[in-house]
DNA sequence: ATGGTCGACTTTCGA
């Protein structure tokens, strides 16, 4: 089974590339952040043309995480728990209904920048309610993966300029740390665990030319319980994405998992 | 050395 994680950074925009990379990947799984988009107005046919369901949970301009499958899914949850305050669409949840079931989590975790601040202040809750829910996640022993978009450098090598990103919310050291401590769980860094590639990046910023000069860095990850890396064959990224007409600024990452 | 790009949706924020 092939389960993909792509931040499209606007469904409205990104509905070509979307449906180009979909044809040629032909993940049986897909999990979207950023679609910008409100639930009713998400373009749902043409997606659902190439035999995908469709999960969302959006909300107006911003945020917003989806999820694309052509395996039945099923008990879908939204928003991710802990505070009942939080209205922002970064959260759905999802069960593949395949020979044997994949419980899925798709996150869009929040950027924190400018840091120190209010934004900063909210990442780091964030991830602390992230954590609770991780830890059930492998309390419950079950086939489960978290992807997304983490907004987290976890080292160096996940950066080609690290020193550009001393001072950001991806790269500080309570970030990384707060990182860590999710993975130090139990979990599997699908791609740490399976690429022997040296610059492994998902993510080059419209500015500047940062995609010519392969100014990347590493922040869309895959997170594995024990029972999914068990299933592990491959990690892999879809770079050549990034030189497209019209680009999200993140490239889709995918797993093949023997399920 | 410095300024640089998108998307959504309005005049500006979020990334």
């Amino acid at each position: 089974m092939k389960i993909a994680t792509f931040n499209i950074n606007g469904i409205k925009a990104r509905l070509p590339a979307l449906l180009a990379w979909l044809e040629e990947g032909k993940p049986d799984v897909a999990i979207l952040q950023e679609i910008k988009s409100l639930d009713e107005t998400f373009p749902r046919e043409p997606i659902e043309d190439l035999g995908y369901s469709i999960e969302t949970h959006g909300q107006k301009s911003f945020n917003g995480v989806a999820i694309l499958s052509r395996l039945p899914l099923e008990d879908v949850t939204r928003g991710l728990p802990g505070d009942d305050n939080d209205d922002h669409a970064r959260w759905i949840e999802a069960t593949v209904v395949g020979k044997q079931a994949l419980r899925i989590c798709g996150l869009y975790l929040p950027n924190g920048n400018p840091a120190p601040g209010p934004k900063y202040d909210y990442k780091l809750a964030w991830m602390e309610r992230l954590k609770k829910r991780a830890q059930a996640l492998l309390e419950s022993e079950e086939i489960a993966l978290m992807a997304g978009d983490f907004n987290i450098i976890p080292q160096s090598e996940d950066a080609a300029n690290p020193q550009n990103w001393t001072e950001d919310a991806l790269f500080l050291p309570e970030s990384r740390a707060a990182w860590r401590r999710i993975v130090n769980l139990g979990f599997t860094d699908a791609l740490r665990a399976t690429s022997t590639a040296p610059e492994t990046y998902t993510f080059w910023d419209y500015q500047a030319g940062a995609w010519e000069r392969n100014n990347g860095i590493r922040i869309d990850h895959f997170l594995l319980t024990p029972q999914c890396a068990d299933r592990l064959i491959t990690c892999e990224i879809d770079s050549h994405v990034r030189g497209r007409e019209k680009p999200s600024d993140h490239v889709p990452v995918w797993v093949e998992l023997d399920l």
